[in-house]
DNA sequence: ACAGAATGTCCAATTAACGGACTTAAAGGG
DNA sequence: CCCTTTAAGTCCGTTAATTGGACATTCTGT
């Protein structure tokens, strides 16, 4: 019998080999910049490598995948760009907040970032430069974490309710491994940042970053985003995480209203 | 028995749901305007109506579709859009061309642009800044001009087939009067670069300011785009031009490279 | 309120997908 | 340079997952 890959009460039917092939590509999209191995995908997917292996051929030929000819590394395909492109105009989120982000630049002087909620994953979808000349990449457009990782990502979770926070860490726990946090500890810090209204900390990887982030809500109360802005430390003082946390919960709101009108 | 639901004599084995679950993804994306409905779904991929449901409903829990709740009509999801994020950079020439701008405005300290054909047209959509402090803005991102005008622009004209220059420079005619340009100093002009292999001229209108681009090819050969240097004629002599010139000429074949990986 | 047409669901038959075992190719080390 | 190791890729008998005909339900228009 093969492993349970899920744990739902209300399980699909019929679609098990659709519902791996999309989990195939998650799992190939939150690795896109470095590219997966063979290998590498069976065993992140608790799936066969031949199973493996003969999806991937199909998705390739269907340009969904592609597959470096030297590396043999698996990367995703042209289809899924233009997927994404036709997409786009019903997802404009990213189109639709451009206007706050530029705002909150101008103001921090710092970069700002727009994360979208993708099931028990968190992905970038805009980051808007600030002047000021020290910059903290923390995130590039497109990359795809679990759900915690991150100050952004922390602040939808935070706005969750705690039963689905509960459900979230569990089902993401043996992910949060690669990232260097625990679950443990996300939770110590959502319970925080609910508590504040806005998520707070210092990166856990990258020493001496601090961010703000607030959580964006869609018309049923659910937050589905966030805005948040990453700085060195040094600039992060208690007072400015406030005026920044206010600003964000700003122009959140504002995004948030144009939603409701929009759909 | 069922329909045979291609005729490749090459038939991919033991992928025939996931085949069909793209072959609907590709169809809705076809019709993402308006929309589309079980039953059209089910006629033209020519599926059995039950399949195209059970699989619509995976791949709505997914978030590759999304369906709306008043119509029941089926649109691409946000699932669709992200993954499109998240493999842009690969298939975008302007995030694919970003690591290249970067390392050639490293390497000259000028300001580096890229240019792409749009039809009788070459659109500026990137630009790079140099750290030599006198900065020569001859582009601004956006700025859409004839075909020939600009360093970028006439070194995509240069390689192209002469047919193909005679054609854009004739229907340009009437337009280059208001750049301060010729058709007949412009073929002059591309026909130097073709011989050099690269384009490299002062700028007419803007006295003291030289540039040299490179153009980029697609798979079939045919110049698409263009990277561009420009400073102040007095870093550009004429040593420095050939060596900006062999760089601009190897980050274009990276680019070239990635892109036939691509597509 | 009713007909027509659409979406949505069920379950026995069957075939398409699975995965253990094997082959081939590429990297790494003595 | 050859041998070991590791990964990619392929094969094929078994069986569980998918299929699709038939039925139920919901919506739409008059």
């Amino acid at each position: 019998m093969p492993r349970k890959s899920s744990d739902e009460p209300g399980r699909l039917t019929g679609t098990q080999s659709i519902e791996r092939a999309l989990l195939l590509l998650r799992e190939i999209a939150a690795h896109n910049r470095a590219g997966s191995r063979l290998l590498d995908l069976a065993t992140r997917t608790s799936l066969q490598r031949p199973t493996v292996h003969r999806m991937l051929k199909c998705l390739a030929h269907e340009g969904m995948v592609q597959q470096d000819a030297d590396t043999h590394r698996y990367y995703l395909g042209s289809m899924a760009f233009e997927l994404g492109l036709t997409a786009a105009p019903r997802f404009n989120l990213r189109e639709l907040s451009h206007p706050g982000m530029v705002r909150i630049a101008e103001a921090t002087g710092d970069t700002v970032f727009l994360t979208q909620r993708s099931g028990p994953d968190a992905v970038c979808i805009d980051r808007h430069e600030g002047t000021f000349p020290i910059k903290t990449f923390t995130l590039d457009v497109g990359m795809r974490r679990p759900l915690g990782v991150g100050t952004g990502s922390l602040a939808i979770v935070a706005a969750l309710t705690d039963e689905e926070i509960q459900n979230i860490f569990n089902g993401n726990q043996p992910r949060y491994e690669e990232y260097g946090v625990s679950a443990a500890t996300l939770l110590t810090q959502a319970k925080k940042a609910q508590k504040l209204g806005y998520s707070m900390r210092e990166a856990p990887t990258l020493a001496g970053v601090r961010s703000v982030g607030h959580a964006i809500r869609n018309q049923a109360g659910t937050p589905f985003a966030a805005l948040s802005v990453s700085t060195i430390s040094s600039r992060m003082t208690e007072k400015r995480v406030i005026e920044i946390a206010a600003l964000l919960k700003n122009e959140a709101r504002l995004i948030e209203k144009q939603l409701s009108n929009a759909m």
